[in-house]
RNA sequence: CGGGACGUGGCGCAGUUUGGUAGCGCGCAGCGUUCGGGACGCUGAGGUCGUGGGUUCAAAUCCCGCCGUCCCGACCA
């Protein structure tokens, strides 16, 4: 492509109260455009790159027996009334009506429609199927931000397996996991796998991709010996186990004013450490109070609370709800003697005595509780949010907290959508079974973002070379000198016919400026073409990631330029 | 949804406090000089000041409503 003749409007100016540097770089070297709030046009040069992105993506999938298809974006909403998501999306869910006032969504991902069509299978020996489309999908995000990071419209790849038993997910879960790991190689990223929370989407099990960034909105915990990694909202760590001594009575006692567990500890160490007493949040789970019991010094992580009532949504009471359900004000709240009530006890508090907590009766408090004696648990489970720092629950290594974007996540689905759209099977003996599915996304542009946010430097962005809108930059130093032109013109046509992707700055405009906007949109090989070389016959090579040199002769320019990105790509693929 | 800020040529901004009919930089067009790291001179084009209403002789500026955008938080596959 020539530069005169391609679109490419690079800026000066970058918005000046963005945050994240991959938005900036994007808009100033003329990738994206705004449109909206979380809508963004794709120009050439960003094109070039999503569809490098998608066919690497494409490709990955189709190794793995993947076939596309493409299912509309504009649903009925009856659907979503179906599978129940209608409710658990909430607002994210784009509405809207057509003419004849029915009511429509626009999709978030389409489980619902691949499960529909799961049901015209019959039997096991059309099964396994991996189904997956790369197409657009709505979020009508309560807070876009971070440019392409989190959007309303976007392209996922989103893939689907459809399997007769457990064994089969488990295998096209395995697929899909090593397939998405060549991806983000292929992408240029270090994007690492992470065990996650399973969220709105239901199912068993659940893997994030992650790539490490400070715009990122994740945090990911990992173990500094072993290969543990997980997602904050998933994260387990081992604890010092503690000495409770001989079991005492249950004993209350005056509190007077000791509204804190860290006032309570203070005017009580013996008795009421915050290791001894008991955390008591009262939430509500889809509007059913649950209370949350943890240690005194841990902090509840609520999507473990999300999971463990398999509720969609999760708010603290208030005050007044409080009041009404235990009788008394935060700061003497506790779990003795409550009943009729979902009752859920952190682990690390399974087995504890001679604990304290509140009495719900403001000013009061219990001591000596022992819990599996003095409350009425409904489960124990794990709600703590794992703190910098604590040990790994694998290998005691130490753990490390860091942010990161999630690029990709997949998921063990079950079969929550085939029971619920008649996706059923007969099996060699012929009964029927519900097909289980697994679901797979990849989200593109923020994938295009989180490769910036990860190669990029304080002159611009350093495309992969995988993902690079054009793999050669030829810079004309003086276009407006024939020989020079005519020399750069020959090594342009000379890369073209082997195939190279390339496009040539033939603008009449000063070195300063060609040299800025090279490096701002980030192709990673310059050719720099002028007098001085043609004269002495040689060109120079500059590597945009670290800005490496090198000379290049002018007359086996285009061969030789060709053999270093056939290694370059080698290293990429192998 | 809560808090904060902003909306003025294509882009980035000043002007608003103190009302008098719009300005700067970049970019763009023409001419000339220059040009291997964001050149310079001269000339020129380009703006319903987000939008609706109000106050006023007069509104980018003051008042009210609405819309939009960004940041923090809540939220979020």
């Amino acid at each position: 492509m020539r530069w005169t003749e391609a679109h490419i409007p690079t800026l000066r100016d970058a918005p000046a109260d963005a945050e994240a540097i991959s938005h900036k770089l994007l808009v100033r070297g003329g990738f994206i455009r705004q449109l909206s709030a979380g809508s963004y046009s794709m120009l050439p040069l960003g094109q070039r790159v999503r569809l490098k992105v998608i066919d690497i993506v494409r490709k990955e999938i189709d190794a793995i027996g993947g076939q596309e298809m493409i299912l509309p974006t504009l649903h009925p909403a009856e659907i979503w009334e179906r599978s129940g998501r209608d409710g658990l999306m909430g607002e994210n869910l784009f509405r809207l009506q057509d003419r004849k006032d029915g009511d429509l969504v626009l999709g978030m991902t389409e489980e619902e429609i691949f499960g529909m069509l799961a049901s015209e299978l019959s039997s096991y020996r059309d099964l396994p199927q991996i189904w997956y489309q790369i197409h657009t999908k709505f979020r009508d995000e309560p807070r876009p931000k971070s440019g392409l990071l989190r959007v309303r419209e976007f392209t996922m790849k989103d893939s689907y397996t459809l399997d007769i038993d457990s064994s089969g997910l488990d295998a096209g879960f395995v697929k899909h996991h090593e397939a998405y790991k060549r991806i983000f190689k292929r992408l240029g990223m270090s994007a690492v796998d992470v065990q996650a929370s399973s969220g709105a989407m239901g199912g068993t099990e659940s893997i994030e991709f992650i790539q490490r960034s400070d715009a990122g909105e994740d945090w990911i915990v990992t173990c500094d010996k072993c290969d543990y990694r997980a997602n904050l909202e998933k994260a387990t760590s081992a604890l010092e186990p503690l000495d409770d001594g001989e079991p005492a009575d249950l004993e209350r006692f005056a509190t007077p004013g000791l509204r804190t567990i860290k006032a309570l500890a203070e005017a009580h160490p013996d008795i009421a450490g915050a290791e001894k007493s008991i955390k008591t949040l009262v939430y509500f789970a889809d509007d059913e109070p649950v209370l949350a019991l943890l240690r005194g010094d841990h902090d509840l992580q609520e999507q473990k609370l999300l999971d463990a009532t398999a509720a969609s949504e999760a708010r603290p009471a208030k005050v007044e709800e409080i009041r009404e359900l235990l009788g008394a004000d935060p700061g003497s709240l506790g779990g003795v003697g409550v009943e009729g009530m979902t009752v859920l006890v952190d682990l690390a508090l399974e087995g504890r005595h001679n604990l304290a907590t509140g009495a719900n009766e403001d000013d009061w408090h219990y001591k000596g509780v022992n819990i599996a004696r003095d409350m009425t648990v409904t489960a124990y489970v794990d709600l703590r949010e794992v703190k910098n720092g604590e040990s790994c629950s694998v290998d005691g290594g130490t753990l490390e907290m860091w942010k990161g974007i999630e690029v990709g996540h997949i998921f063990k689905l079950g079969t929550m959508y085939s029971e619920e759209f008649g996706a059923y099977v007969q099996d060699p003996d012929g009964s029927s079974h519900p097909i289980i599915m697994g679901s797979y996304g990849i989200g593109i542009e923020r994938g295009m973002a989180a490769i910036v946010e990860a190669s990029h430097d304080e002159n611009g962005i350093v495309w992969p070379l995988s993902v690079a809108p054009y793999e050669v930059l030829i810079t004309v130093v003086r276009s407006d000198d024939s020989e020079t032109l005519a020399a750069a013109e020959r090594l342009y046509d000379g890369l073209r016919s082997l195939g190279v992707d390339t496009l040539i700055d033939d603008r009449v405009e000063r070195p300063g400026v060609k040299f800025a906007d090279a490096e701002l949109i980030g192709i990673p090989f310059r050719v720099t073409v002028g007098p001085r070389g043609v004269e002495s016959g040689m060109f120079e090579l500059t590597v945009r990631d670290g800005m490496h040199k090198e000379e290049l002769a002018l007359e086996s320019a285009a061969i030789s330029m060709k053999s270093k990105l056939d290694e370059a790509l080698e290293i990429i693929s192998g």
